[in-house]
DNA sequence: GAAAGTTCTCAACAACTGTTGAGAACTAAA
DNA sequence: TTTAGTTCTCAACAGTTGTTGAGAACTTTC
Protein backbone atom coordinates (compact mmCIF):
# COMPACT_ATOMS: atom_id res chain seq x y z
CA UNK A 1 0.00 0.00 0.00
CA UNK A 2 2.29 2.71 1.03
CA UNK A 3 5.42 3.77 -0.91
CA UNK A 4 7.62 3.92 2.17
CA UNK A 5 7.48 0.67 2.59
CA UNK A 6 11.02 0.57 0.83
CA UNK A 7 13.50 -1.86 2.49
CA UNK A 8 16.35 0.97 2.87
CA UNK A 9 14.56 4.05 2.48
CA UNK A 10 15.87 4.37 -1.01
CA UNK A 11 14.78 3.95 -4.79
CA UNK A 12 17.00 0.96 -4.70
CA UNK A 13 15.04 -2.07 -3.81
CA UNK A 14 16.08 -5.91 -3.95
CA UNK A 15 16.08 -8.20 -7.40
CA UNK A 16 19.16 -8.31 -9.99
CA UNK A 17 20.39 -4.80 -11.25
CA UNK A 18 23.31 -5.50 -13.52
CA UNK A 19 21.28 -7.03 -16.51
CA UNK A 20 18.54 -4.34 -17.19
CA UNK A 21 20.11 -1.51 -18.88
CA UNK A 22 22.75 -3.61 -20.39
CA UNK A 23 19.77 -6.47 -22.40
CA UNK A 24 17.59 -2.69 -22.93
CA UNK A 25 20.64 -1.30 -24.72
CA UNK A 26 21.32 -5.06 -26.34
CA UNK A 27 17.84 -4.66 -27.64
CA UNK A 28 18.04 -0.90 -29.07
CA UNK A 29 21.52 -1.51 -30.64
CA UNK A 30 20.69 -4.53 -32.13
CA UNK A 31 17.34 -3.02 -33.14
CA UNK A 32 19.70 0.35 -34.54
CA UNK A 33 20.91 -1.85 -36.97
CA UNK A 34 17.91 -3.82 -38.41
CA UNK A 35 15.81 -0.88 -39.22
CA UNK A 36 18.68 0.84 -40.53
CA UNK A 37 19.37 -2.61 -42.93
CA UNK A 38 15.85 -3.55 -43.89
CA UNK A 39 13.42 -1.39 -43.19
CA UNK A 40 10.55 -0.77 -40.47
CA UNK A 41 8.20 -3.12 -42.21
CA UNK A 42 11.13 -5.48 -42.91
CA UNK A 43 12.42 -5.86 -39.54
CA UNK A 44 11.08 -8.49 -37.10
CA UNK A 45 10.71 -8.03 -33.35
CA UNK A 46 12.04 -11.60 -33.25
CA UNK A 47 15.10 -11.34 -35.78
CA UNK A 48 16.03 -8.07 -33.38
CA UNK A 49 15.60 -10.23 -29.72
CA UNK A 50 17.57 -13.01 -31.74
CA UNK A 51 20.30 -10.37 -32.49
CA UNK A 52 20.09 -9.15 -29.11
CA UNK A 53 20.22 -12.59 -27.76
CA UNK A 54 17.41 -11.90 -26.12
CA UNK A 55 13.43 -13.65 -25.81
CA UNK A 56 11.19 -11.34 -27.91
CA UNK A 57 8.87 -10.72 -25.38
CA UNK A 58 11.59 -9.30 -23.20
CA UNK A 59 11.34 -6.66 -26.33
CA UNK A 60 7.78 -5.90 -25.51
CA UNK A 61 8.28 -5.51 -22.18
CA UNK A 62 11.10 -2.79 -22.23
CA UNK A 63 9.52 -0.64 -25.43
CA UNK A 64 6.25 -1.96 -25.66
CA UNK A 65 5.47 -2.18 -29.09
CA UNK A 66 7.48 -2.03 -32.23
CA UNK A 67 6.61 1.62 -33.37
CA UNK A 68 7.42 2.35 -29.56
CA UNK A 69 10.73 0.48 -30.03
CA UNK A 70 11.12 2.51 -33.58
CA UNK A 71 10.51 5.83 -32.15
CA UNK A 72 13.31 4.97 -29.56
CA UNK A 73 15.97 4.01 -31.99
CA UNK A 74 15.12 7.55 -33.66
CA UNK A 75 15.17 9.45 -30.47
CA UNK A 76 18.42 7.70 -29.45
CA UNK A 77 20.72 9.14 -32.25
CA UNK A 78 22.45 12.71 -31.53
CA UNK A 79 20.86 15.92 -32.67
CA UNK A 80 22.53 15.62 -36.23
CA UNK A 81 20.56 18.38 -37.21
CA UNK A 82 21.98 21.26 -35.20
CA UNK A 83 25.92 19.95 -36.26
CA UNK A 84 24.88 20.80 -39.51
CA UNK A 85 23.16 23.88 -38.95
CA UNK A 86 26.62 24.68 -37.64
CA UNK A 87 28.27 24.33 -41.00
CA UNK A 88 26.22 27.37 -42.07
CA UNK A 89 28.31 29.63 -39.55
CA UNK A 90 31.74 31.44 -41.62
CA UNK A 91 32.08 32.61 -44.77
CA UNK A 92 30.10 32.32 -47.49
CA UNK A 93 32.57 31.51 -50.08
CA UNK A 94 33.87 27.91 -49.06
CA UNK A 95 29.67 27.22 -47.35
CA UNK A 96 28.96 24.71 -49.93
CA UNK A 97 32.45 22.55 -48.82
CA UNK A 98 31.53 22.93 -45.01
CA UNK A 99 27.53 21.67 -45.64
CA UNK A 100 28.61 19.09 -47.94
CA UNK A 101 31.50 18.10 -45.51
CA UNK A 102 28.82 17.90 -42.49
CA UNK A 103 26.42 16.20 -44.04
CA UNK A 104 29.10 13.69 -45.00
CA UNK A 105 29.98 13.19 -41.48
CA UNK A 106 26.74 12.94 -40.05
CA UNK A 107 25.35 10.60 -42.80
CA UNK A 108 27.57 8.34 -44.26
CA UNK A 109 30.46 8.55 -40.74
CA UNK A 110 29.66 6.81 -36.84
CA UNK A 111 27.26 4.63 -37.26
CA UNK A 112 25.49 5.57 -33.93
CA UNK A 113 25.23 8.77 -35.81
CA UNK A 114 24.27 7.14 -39.08
CA UNK A 115 22.16 4.34 -38.69
CA UNK A 116 19.37 5.98 -36.93
CA UNK A 117 19.03 8.71 -39.49
CA UNK A 118 19.30 5.83 -42.11
CA UNK A 119 16.76 3.93 -40.61
CA UNK A 120 14.56 6.50 -40.33
CA UNK A 121 14.76 7.49 -44.30
CA UNK A 122 14.25 3.81 -44.84
CA UNK A 123 11.24 3.62 -42.53
CA UNK A 124 9.83 7.26 -44.35
CA UNK A 125 10.17 6.06 -47.90
CA UNK A 126 8.99 2.67 -47.22
CA UNK A 127 5.63 4.05 -45.37
CA UNK A 128 3.35 7.32 -45.48
CA UNK A 129 3.01 7.52 -41.40
CA UNK A 130 7.16 7.13 -41.28
CA UNK A 131 7.53 10.09 -43.67
CA UNK A 132 5.28 12.08 -41.84
CA UNK A 133 7.59 11.97 -38.63
CA UNK A 134 10.53 12.51 -40.61
CA UNK A 135 8.81 15.52 -42.19
CA UNK A 136 7.44 16.89 -38.74
CA UNK A 137 11.56 16.05 -36.80
CA UNK A 138 13.14 18.20 -40.35
CA UNK A 139 10.22 20.81 -40.02
CA UNK A 140 10.67 21.17 -36.47
CA UNK A 141 14.43 20.97 -36.05
CA UNK A 142 15.54 22.92 -39.42
CA UNK A 143 13.35 26.03 -38.10
CA UNK A 144 14.82 25.78 -34.43
CA UNK A 145 18.69 25.44 -35.56
CA UNK A 146 18.75 27.20 -39.01
CA UNK A 147 15.64 29.80 -38.12
CA UNK A 148 18.16 32.46 -36.01
CA UNK A 149 21.07 31.64 -38.71
CA UNK A 150 19.19 32.97 -41.59
CA UNK A 151 16.13 35.23 -41.78
CA UNK A 152 13.36 33.73 -42.77
CA UNK A 153 12.96 33.75 -46.39
CA UNK A 154 11.32 31.40 -48.53
CA UNK A 155 13.78 30.63 -51.02
CA UNK A 156 16.12 30.31 -48.79
CA UNK A 157 14.20 27.66 -47.01
CA UNK A 158 13.53 26.27 -50.77
CA UNK A 159 17.06 26.28 -51.32
CA UNK A 160 17.93 24.45 -47.82
CA UNK A 161 15.54 21.91 -48.59
CA UNK A 162 16.68 20.92 -52.33
CA UNK A 163 20.52 21.04 -50.94
CA UNK A 164 19.49 18.87 -48.62
CA UNK A 165 17.74 16.53 -50.53
CA UNK A 166 20.65 16.05 -52.93
CA UNK A 167 22.96 14.87 -50.32
CA UNK A 168 20.54 12.73 -49.01
CA UNK A 169 20.38 11.16 -52.55
CA UNK A 170 23.54 10.75 -52.86
CA UNK A 171 23.93 9.31 -49.23
CA UNK A 172 20.94 7.05 -50.94
CA UNK A 173 22.41 6.04 -54.01
CA UNK A 174 26.02 5.56 -52.16
CA UNK A 175 25.20 3.61 -48.66
CA UNK A 176 21.39 2.20 -49.42
CA UNK A 177 21.60 1.21 -53.51
CA UNK A 178 25.08 0.81 -53.36
CA UNK A 179 25.97 2.72 -56.80
CA UNK A 180 29.42 1.71 -57.70
CA UNK A 181 31.41 5.04 -58.80
CA UNK A 182 30.09 6.37 -55.66
CA UNK A 183 30.63 3.44 -53.00
CA UNK A 184 34.31 3.37 -54.89
CA UNK A 185 34.94 7.10 -54.12
CA UNK A 186 36.36 8.05 -50.81
CA UNK A 187 34.67 11.14 -48.84
CA UNK A 188 37.01 14.27 -49.76
CA UNK A 189 36.93 13.31 -53.24
CA UNK A 190 33.14 13.02 -53.40
CA UNK A 191 33.50 16.54 -51.69
CA UNK A 192 35.28 17.33 -54.05
CA UNK A 193 32.83 16.86 -56.79
CA UNK A 194 29.89 17.54 -54.87
CA UNK A 195 30.77 21.01 -52.76
CA UNK A 196 30.59 22.94 -55.92
CA UNK A 197 26.86 22.27 -56.73
CA UNK A 198 25.85 23.06 -53.26
CA UNK A 199 27.23 26.14 -53.76
CA UNK A 200 25.26 27.02 -56.28
CA UNK A 201 22.41 26.09 -54.65
CA UNK A 202 23.00 27.57 -51.21
CA UNK A 203 24.65 30.61 -52.44
CA UNK A 204 22.50 31.33 -55.76
CA UNK A 205 20.40 33.71 -53.91
CA UNK A 206 23.45 36.30 -53.63
CA UNK A 207 23.80 36.64 -57.52
CA UNK A 208 19.84 37.36 -57.42
CA UNK A 209 17.71 40.12 -56.98
CA UNK A 210 17.17 40.07 -53.27
CA UNK A 211 20.35 38.83 -50.98
CA UNK A 212 21.47 39.52 -47.95
CA UNK A 213 20.43 36.90 -46.52
CA UNK A 214 23.63 34.37 -45.63
CA UNK A 215 26.17 36.46 -44.69
CA UNK B 1 -4.45 -36.17 -76.76
CA UNK B 2 -3.62 -34.49 -80.10
CA UNK B 3 -3.35 -31.03 -80.16
CA UNK B 4 -5.24 -30.54 -83.58
CA UNK B 5 -8.56 -31.17 -82.18
CA UNK B 6 -9.10 -27.45 -81.46
CA UNK B 7 -12.81 -26.55 -82.70
CA UNK B 8 -12.44 -24.47 -85.58
CA UNK B 9 -8.81 -25.28 -86.80
CA UNK B 10 -7.62 -22.20 -85.35
CA UNK B 11 -6.08 -20.89 -81.93
CA UNK B 12 -9.13 -18.80 -80.84
CA UNK B 13 -11.60 -21.71 -78.34
CA UNK B 14 -14.33 -22.02 -76.77
CA UNK B 15 -14.37 -19.85 -72.97
CA UNK B 16 -14.37 -15.89 -72.54
CA UNK B 17 -12.14 -13.87 -73.49
CA UNK B 18 -13.17 -10.64 -72.74
CA UNK B 19 -12.56 -10.02 -68.69
CA UNK B 20 -8.75 -11.54 -69.61
CA UNK B 21 -6.97 -9.00 -70.58
CA UNK B 22 -9.06 -6.46 -68.66
CA UNK B 23 -8.28 -7.98 -65.00
CA UNK B 24 -5.29 -8.53 -65.94
CA UNK B 25 -4.36 -5.11 -66.40
CA UNK B 26 -6.45 -4.22 -63.91
CA UNK B 27 -4.15 -5.70 -61.35
CA UNK B 28 -1.28 -4.56 -63.17
CA UNK B 29 -2.56 -1.01 -62.70
CA UNK B 30 -3.16 -1.84 -59.10
CA UNK B 31 -0.08 -3.33 -58.05
CA UNK B 32 1.78 -0.41 -59.85
CA UNK B 33 -0.17 2.22 -57.74
CA UNK B 34 0.66 0.04 -54.54
CA UNK B 35 4.11 -0.92 -54.85
CA UNK B 36 4.89 2.86 -55.60
CA UNK B 37 3.26 3.98 -52.49
CA UNK B 38 4.06 0.99 -49.70
CA UNK B 39 6.83 -0.35 -51.47
CA UNK B 40 7.14 -3.94 -52.02
CA UNK B 41 6.51 -5.69 -48.31
CA UNK B 42 4.11 -2.92 -47.27
CA UNK B 43 2.03 -3.78 -50.35
CA UNK B 44 -0.53 -7.02 -49.76
CA UNK B 45 -1.36 -9.19 -52.77
CA UNK B 46 -4.56 -9.21 -51.02
CA UNK B 47 -4.61 -5.52 -51.14
CA UNK B 48 -3.75 -5.07 -54.85
CA UNK B 49 -6.81 -7.66 -55.62
CA UNK B 50 -8.95 -5.80 -53.78
CA UNK B 51 -8.26 -2.65 -55.50
CA UNK B 52 -8.46 -4.66 -58.71
CA UNK B 53 -11.81 -5.48 -57.55
CA UNK B 54 -10.98 -9.34 -58.22
CA UNK B 55 -10.00 -12.44 -55.89
CA UNK B 56 -6.19 -12.81 -54.56
CA UNK B 57 -5.96 -16.40 -56.18
CA UNK B 58 -6.60 -14.36 -59.91
CA UNK B 59 -3.29 -12.18 -59.05
CA UNK B 60 -1.62 -15.60 -58.17
CA UNK B 61 -2.90 -17.65 -61.50
CA UNK B 62 -2.03 -14.59 -63.34
CA UNK B 63 1.47 -13.99 -62.06
CA UNK B 64 2.64 -17.02 -59.95
CA UNK B 65 4.01 -14.88 -57.09
CA UNK B 66 4.49 -11.53 -55.52
CA UNK B 67 7.94 -11.56 -56.91
CA UNK B 68 7.23 -11.81 -60.32
CA UNK B 69 4.12 -9.64 -59.72
CA UNK B 70 6.79 -6.95 -58.96
CA UNK B 71 8.75 -7.85 -61.59
CA UNK B 72 5.67 -7.35 -63.85
CA UNK B 73 5.42 -3.85 -62.63
CA UNK B 74 9.10 -2.90 -62.95
CA UNK B 75 8.99 -4.32 -66.50
CA UNK B 76 5.63 -2.67 -67.92
CA UNK B 77 7.37 0.70 -67.43
CA UNK B 78 8.66 2.56 -70.62
CA UNK B 79 12.54 2.87 -71.39
CA UNK B 80 12.78 5.73 -69.13
CA UNK B 81 16.73 5.97 -68.66
CA UNK B 82 17.15 6.16 -72.91
CA UNK B 83 15.08 8.93 -72.48
CA UNK B 84 17.00 10.98 -69.83
CA UNK B 85 19.95 9.84 -72.65
CA UNK B 86 18.86 11.97 -74.96
CA UNK B 87 19.17 14.92 -72.78
CA UNK B 88 22.94 14.70 -73.27
CA UNK B 89 22.77 15.52 -76.67
CA UNK B 90 22.59 19.21 -77.51
CA UNK B 91 24.95 22.12 -76.83
CA UNK B 92 27.01 21.74 -73.24
CA UNK B 93 25.82 25.34 -71.85
CA UNK B 94 22.22 24.01 -71.59
CA UNK B 95 23.26 20.57 -70.53
CA UNK B 96 22.03 20.73 -66.64
CA UNK B 97 18.77 22.20 -67.35
CA UNK B 98 18.07 19.42 -70.47
CA UNK B 99 18.96 16.72 -68.08
CA UNK B 100 17.18 18.34 -64.71
CA UNK B 101 13.85 18.48 -67.19
CA UNK B 102 14.17 14.87 -68.51
CA UNK B 103 14.90 13.73 -64.70
CA UNK B 104 11.06 15.40 -63.67
CA UNK B 105 9.51 14.51 -66.51
CA UNK B 106 10.32 10.79 -66.23
CA UNK B 107 10.19 10.67 -62.05
CA UNK B 108 7.36 13.26 -61.54
CA UNK B 109 4.80 12.74 -64.30
CA UNK B 110 2.62 10.67 -66.02
CA UNK B 111 1.94 7.79 -63.31
CA UNK B 112 2.33 5.11 -65.97
CA UNK B 113 5.95 5.95 -66.09
CA UNK B 114 7.01 6.94 -62.63
CA UNK B 115 5.09 4.82 -60.66
CA UNK B 116 7.54 1.82 -61.79
CA UNK B 117 10.28 3.65 -60.86
CA UNK B 118 8.80 4.90 -57.87
CA UNK B 119 8.02 1.46 -56.84
CA UNK B 120 11.50 -0.03 -57.62
CA UNK B 121 13.47 2.99 -55.79
CA UNK B 122 11.07 2.31 -52.69
CA UNK B 123 11.54 -1.46 -53.41
CA UNK B 124 15.18 -1.10 -53.49
CA UNK B 125 15.89 1.30 -50.71
CA UNK B 126 13.63 -1.56 -48.51
CA UNK B 127 15.45 -4.83 -49.13
CA UNK B 128 18.87 -5.48 -50.27
CA UNK B 129 17.52 -7.76 -53.32
CA UNK B 130 15.49 -5.06 -55.45
CA UNK B 131 18.32 -2.98 -54.54
CA UNK B 132 20.86 -5.32 -56.32
CA UNK B 133 18.03 -5.21 -59.32
CA UNK B 134 18.18 -1.55 -59.70
CA UNK B 135 22.04 -1.45 -59.67
CA UNK B 136 22.01 -3.92 -62.53
CA UNK B 137 19.45 -2.33 -64.33
CA UNK B 138 21.63 1.06 -63.99
CA UNK B 139 24.72 -0.54 -64.67
CA UNK B 140 23.05 -2.06 -67.53
CA UNK B 141 20.86 0.60 -69.08
CA UNK B 142 23.39 3.18 -68.43
CA UNK B 143 26.38 1.51 -70.16
CA UNK B 144 24.02 0.80 -73.34
CA UNK B 145 22.39 4.12 -73.50
CA UNK B 146 24.83 6.39 -72.29
CA UNK B 147 27.99 4.60 -73.47
CA UNK B 148 28.22 5.72 -77.21
CA UNK B 149 27.50 9.90 -76.57
CA UNK B 150 30.25 9.45 -73.96
CA UNK B 151 33.64 8.40 -73.85
CA UNK B 152 34.43 5.72 -71.12
CA UNK B 153 35.81 7.61 -68.76
CA UNK B 154 35.50 6.70 -65.10
CA UNK B 155 35.16 10.54 -63.90
CA UNK B 156 32.44 10.98 -66.35
CA UNK B 157 30.25 8.04 -64.99
CA UNK B 158 31.16 9.27 -61.34
CA UNK B 159 29.67 12.52 -61.95
CA UNK B 160 26.78 11.09 -63.83
CA UNK B 161 25.82 9.21 -60.83
CA UNK B 162 26.33 12.15 -58.38
CA UNK B 163 23.73 13.88 -60.46
CA UNK B 164 21.21 11.04 -60.87
CA UNK B 165 21.56 10.46 -57.64
CA UNK B 166 20.94 14.18 -56.33
CA UNK B 167 17.95 14.39 -58.78
CA UNK B 168 16.69 10.92 -57.68
CA UNK B 169 16.70 12.55 -54.01
CA UNK B 170 15.11 15.97 -55.36
CA UNK B 171 12.53 13.87 -56.37
CA UNK B 172 12.22 11.59 -53.54
CA UNK B 173 12.19 14.58 -50.79
CA UNK B 174 9.25 16.14 -53.05
CA UNK B 175 7.15 12.78 -53.84
CA UNK B 176 8.08 10.51 -51.29
CA UNK B 177 8.81 12.48 -48.39
CA UNK B 178 7.15 15.73 -48.98
CA UNK B 179 8.98 18.40 -47.81
CA UNK B 180 6.43 20.94 -48.01
CA UNK B 181 8.79 23.57 -49.46
CA UNK B 182 9.50 21.23 -52.41
CA UNK B 183 6.09 20.36 -52.63
CA UNK B 184 4.74 23.80 -53.36
CA UNK B 185 6.94 24.59 -56.02
CA UNK B 186 6.18 24.04 -59.63
CA UNK B 187 8.59 21.98 -61.92
CA UNK B 188 9.81 25.00 -63.67
CA UNK B 189 11.33 26.76 -60.54
CA UNK B 190 12.04 23.93 -59.44
CA UNK B 191 14.22 23.68 -62.20
CA UNK B 192 15.34 26.94 -62.37
CA UNK B 193 16.95 26.29 -58.62
CA UNK B 194 18.82 22.57 -59.57
CA UNK B 195 19.75 22.80 -63.35
CA UNK B 196 22.82 25.07 -62.16
CA UNK B 197 23.99 22.74 -59.46
CA UNK B 198 23.50 19.74 -62.26
CA UNK B 199 25.91 21.73 -64.55
CA UNK B 200 28.15 22.09 -62.44
CA UNK B 201 28.32 18.52 -61.65
CA UNK B 202 28.24 17.36 -64.90
CA UNK B 203 30.48 19.95 -67.05
CA UNK B 204 32.97 20.49 -64.25
CA UNK B 205 35.40 18.67 -66.02
CA UNK B 206 35.86 21.16 -68.32
CA UNK B 207 37.35 23.79 -65.54
CA UNK B 208 39.68 20.82 -64.33
CA UNK B 209 43.00 19.65 -65.74
CA UNK B 210 41.87 16.53 -67.28
CA UNK B 211 38.95 17.73 -69.75
CA UNK B 212 37.67 17.65 -73.62
CA UNK B 213 35.61 15.28 -72.35
CA UNK B 214 32.11 16.27 -72.92
CA UNK B 215 32.58 18.45 -75.87
C1' DG C 1 17.68 -20.00 5.54
C1' DA C 2 13.02 -17.36 3.84
C1' DA C 3 10.91 -13.41 1.53
C1' DA C 4 10.58 -9.89 -1.73
C1' DG C 5 11.67 -7.91 -6.02
C1' DT C 6 13.67 -7.95 -10.45
C1' DT C 7 14.98 -9.84 -15.06
C1' DC C 8 13.99 -12.84 -18.36
C1' DT C 9 11.79 -17.01 -20.94
C1' DC C 10 8.05 -20.30 -22.48
C1' DA C 11 4.02 -21.14 -24.67
C1' DA C 12 0.36 -19.53 -26.81
C1' DC C 13 -3.17 -16.39 -29.17
C1' DA C 14 -5.22 -13.99 -32.94
C1' DA C 15 -4.41 -11.76 -37.11
C1' DC C 16 -2.29 -11.61 -41.39
C1' DT C 17 0.87 -13.35 -45.00
C1' DG C 18 1.75 -15.76 -49.71
C1' DT C 19 0.10 -19.64 -51.86
C1' DT C 20 -2.75 -23.74 -53.47
C1' DG C 21 -6.54 -26.88 -55.23
C1' DA C 22 -11.24 -27.62 -56.26
C1' DG C 23 -15.00 -26.07 -58.15
C1' DA C 24 -18.44 -22.47 -59.27
C1' DA C 25 -19.99 -18.99 -63.16
C1' DC C 26 -19.86 -17.80 -67.56
C1' DT C 27 -19.14 -18.00 -72.84
C1' DA C 28 -18.81 -20.02 -77.13
C1' DA C 29 -19.12 -23.92 -80.20
C1' DA C 30 -21.59 -28.53 -81.47
C1' DT D 1 -29.24 -28.55 -74.65
C1' DT D 2 -25.02 -30.49 -74.23
C1' DT D 3 -20.16 -30.00 -74.15
C1' DA D 4 -15.82 -27.99 -73.79
C1' DG D 5 -12.96 -24.29 -72.53
C1' DT D 6 -12.08 -20.13 -70.03
C1' DT D 7 -12.29 -16.81 -66.16
C1' DC D 8 -12.82 -16.28 -61.66
C1' DT D 9 -13.98 -17.28 -56.53
C1' DC D 10 -14.23 -20.02 -52.08
C1' DA D 11 -12.13 -22.16 -48.54
C1' DA D 12 -8.30 -23.57 -46.57
C1' DC D 13 -3.14 -24.54 -45.79
C1' DA D 14 1.16 -23.49 -43.37
C1' DG D 15 4.08 -19.99 -41.87
C1' DT D 16 5.08 -15.56 -39.75
C1' DT D 17 3.79 -11.49 -37.43
C1' DG D 18 3.06 -8.44 -33.11
C1' DT D 19 1.55 -9.16 -28.70
C1' DT D 20 0.23 -11.19 -24.05
C1' DG D 21 0.15 -13.60 -19.44
C1' DA D 22 2.11 -16.83 -16.36
C1' DG D 23 5.84 -18.36 -14.36
C1' DA D 24 10.80 -19.76 -14.16
C1' DA D 25 15.69 -18.02 -12.68
C1' DC D 26 18.23 -15.03 -10.29
C1' DT D 27 19.70 -11.19 -6.56
C1' DT D 28 19.38 -8.80 -2.97
C1' DT D 29 17.48 -7.83 1.82
C1' DC D 30 15.85 -9.59 6.13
Amino acid sequence: MSIDQAPSARGLSTGPRLGSRASREAILLAARARFAKDGFSGSTIRGIAGDAGVDASLVMQYFGSKNELFAAVIASGPNTISRIAEAFDGPEASLGERVTRAFFEVWDGDPGESEPLQALLRAAIGSEQAATQLRDLIQERVLVDLGPRLQHDADMKTRIEIASSMLVGVVVGRRLVGLDALVRQDRDSLVGYIAPAIQAILSAGAHSAQLGVVM
